[in-house]
RNA sequence: GGCUCGGUAGCUCAGUUGGUAGAGCAGCGGACUGAAAAUCCGUGUGUCGGCGGUUCAAUUCCGUCCCGAGCCA
């Protein structure tokens, strides 16, 4: 068996392209987007239609329950549970997705430092809500791990506070914990090819423009009220483009507060998003475009 | 037609008591190991609406014209 990663921006076309090289080969089709994994969120999403799932078999799609959270080690474990279920089934498997951190993930593997502290990490949380606080925890981390303090800035709150995590639970610097990580040198486990799905910003506005217009049209408003009713507002893929702007339409904001305002945001917003994942993509050397 | 307020970066606007200007957003480039569609870093020359005048010097003061919004006719 084989893998293929399929991997692109947003609207790029990549489930097109999966979609028909999986009937052609009967390869299997494995998410590997971080929002396409929650259920409740097929609208915003641009989560594969029931027929275009019909058409081969689809995993990882829409398996995380609402409410719940899911991280790049968890679907990493998500990905190696499924694999090991699927392996003997199919001789080609392809991983289709715009989230760069996920396919490292599962290509690279991730410290063997297990997940998150909750009391450490609120502590340090507190530290970082006030100026000094904030100040005096990176002055801190940046004497303990100066490698690692020339990649991670001091507005950088959510890294920060993760590399001081790390050195206050494993009694490790982060540049240790990689060091070590690179020596054991973990390989893929199966054959892996990469497969860029590439489109200029020309080409892309349209079909963006395009697409955003169809959600709204399908009802993304609604996909978010609904959402909301069921206490969901702080989940954490309300704040992902699309969702964020709807609620901030629908919590009054005055910057988005007519639908031609929102429709334009989410465009605009969606356009960044292929931007950082183009970024991402470009500087991996071995995806064949 | 008269009066008032505006016209400054792609957009929204700040500012210069006269010494050729700067924020936010966008754009462009980048980083990235348990939130990643997140988080963060770097990057700002634009006839300061046009034309005249005053001045050593005008985007800033004066005149005039053009455009927009509002009020009065």
């Amino acid at each position: 068996m084989k893998v293929v990663f399929v991997v692109g921006c947003t609207a790029s076309g990549k489930s097109k392209y999966a979609l028909e090289r999986a009937q052609k080969n009967s390869s299997a089709i494995v998410n590997c987007d971080s929002v396409q994994v929650y259920q409740g969120l097929r609208i915003g999403s641009a989560l594969p239609t029931p027929v275009e799932m019909a058409l081969a078999p689809h995993f990882l799609y829409a398996y995380v329950p609402p409410g719940e959270k899911i991280t790049a080690g968890q679907y990493c474990r998500d990905f190696y549970g499924l694999m090991e279920q699927i392996k003997n089934d199919f001789n080609e498997v392809l991983v289709v997705g715009g989230t760069g951190f996920y396919f490292q993930a599962i290509e690279k593997g991730m410290f063997d430092v297990g997940g998150e502290n909750p009391e450490v990490r609120e502590k340090l949380q507190k530290q970082t809500e006030t100026e000094e606080g904030a100040k005096a925890l990176y002055e801190d981390f940046k004497a303990r791990d100066p490698v690692a303090a020339q990649r991670i800035f001091p507005n950088d709150h959510y890294r920060l506070i993760r590399a001081m995590e790390l050195m206050l639970t494993q009694g490790k610097t982060l540049t240790q914990i990689q060091t070590e990580f690179e020596n054991q040198s973990n390989k893929f486990p199966w054959p892996l090819e990469k497969v860029g799905i590439q489109i200029s910003r020309e080409e892309l506005l349209p079909k963006i423009q395009k697409r955003t217009r169809a959600m709204l049209d399908e009802g993304l408003i609604q996909e978010v009220k609904s959402l909301r009713d069921q206490g969901l507002r702080q989940w954490a893929p309300m704040e992902s483009v699309g969702y964020k702007e709807v609620n901030q339409f629908l919590d009054g904001s005055e910057e988005i507060s007519t639908p031609e305002t929102l429709e334009e945001k989410i465009i605009m917003n969606t356009m960044k998003l292929a931007k950082k994942q183009k970024t991402w993509f470009q500087r991996d050397p071995s995806i064949r475009w």
